[in-house]
DNA sequence: TATTGTTATACTCTATAACTATA
DNA sequence: TATAGTTATAGAGTATAACAATA
């Protein structure tokens, strides 16, 4: 329990933030890996699976979401409607707006997709010890906040 | 106690990894915003935050690590070289390999890069209890080590 | 005036393919 | 033949700036 407590004193955060860094972006890069060969890009992807989970989505919704300008965005959603995977609707409330959401082949895409993108990551996981399994949803979360702040 | 295996228990590992992957990706882009203006890219960054703080490295060393292709690096490299960040040497026991290694220039970007792009970050690692910050280390260490598998 | 979204332009990052040079 | 590195080319992703339309 000391040793533990003394281990925890030791962090020090300089040395704990470039860890987190680190990982954060080679692991940002080792799932790109994991993609299909047809494949829209992984942001494209990622937007697509937002659209299919969570419902219809506003251009700013997305890009606040995803962190990227919605100048950025508008280019990612342009991609999947060009390819038919999501479509444009007008806001009845809103003349300014514009509502994007899946279409049917975007559902298929966003299905055959996530088996493949997530089969290697679930494999990982399932390998952890069940502490770790949660300290990593813990962590998840924490990380999920701190991008958003 | 009781609670805490329990919830343990109920942790689905395909929504772990909807997570972590999300987490993964928002922070990543959330980092690219913490950055200079006359900023090289975050990859080049990266490149040579590693060129600074282990030493010179092989085309093959630094591909590797940052998980791109030999051909991606090259391009990377390439920047930080034009630029007067990092230099090319020959290695004089095997003619294929170039050594790359930081300038002094390079060296001082580094030092005022990461003064920049951490602070943010270090900064909200800081606001964490002892026990969160613990988990945050032990999982960049977990989340590396799946990176490079 | 403020908000929502788009287009134009340019840069970073990445990959594949084809190549050179050395082992 | 195999390995280390480069260049050419193409595409994804991002940003800033300038713009139109609506609130």
């Amino acid at each position: 329990m000391r040793a533990q407590a003394n281990d925890q004193a030791l962090v020090e955060v300089k040395e704990l933030g470039a860890s987190i860094r680190s990982a954060v972006a080679k692991l940002y890069r080792r799932f790109r890996i994991e993609r299909g060969d047809g494949d829209l890009g992984d942001v494209a992807s990622e937007v697509l699976a937002v659209l299919c989970k969570t419902g219809p989505q506003t251009l700013k919704g997305l890009s606040d979401f995803q962190r990227v300008t919605p100048a950025s965005m508008s280019q990612v959603v342009n991609r999947l409607t060009s390819a038919g995977y999501a479509r444009r609707d007008a806001d009845p409330e809103d003349g300014r707006r514009v509502i994007f959401s899946a279409t049917d082949a975007g559902r298929e895409l966003f299905l055959a997709d996530r088996a493949l993108r997530h089969a290697w990551f679930d494999a990982q996981l399932v390998g952890l010890s069940e502490p770790d399994r949660a300290a990593v949803l813990r962590v998840a979360t924490i990380l999920s906040e701190i991008a958003e702040s």
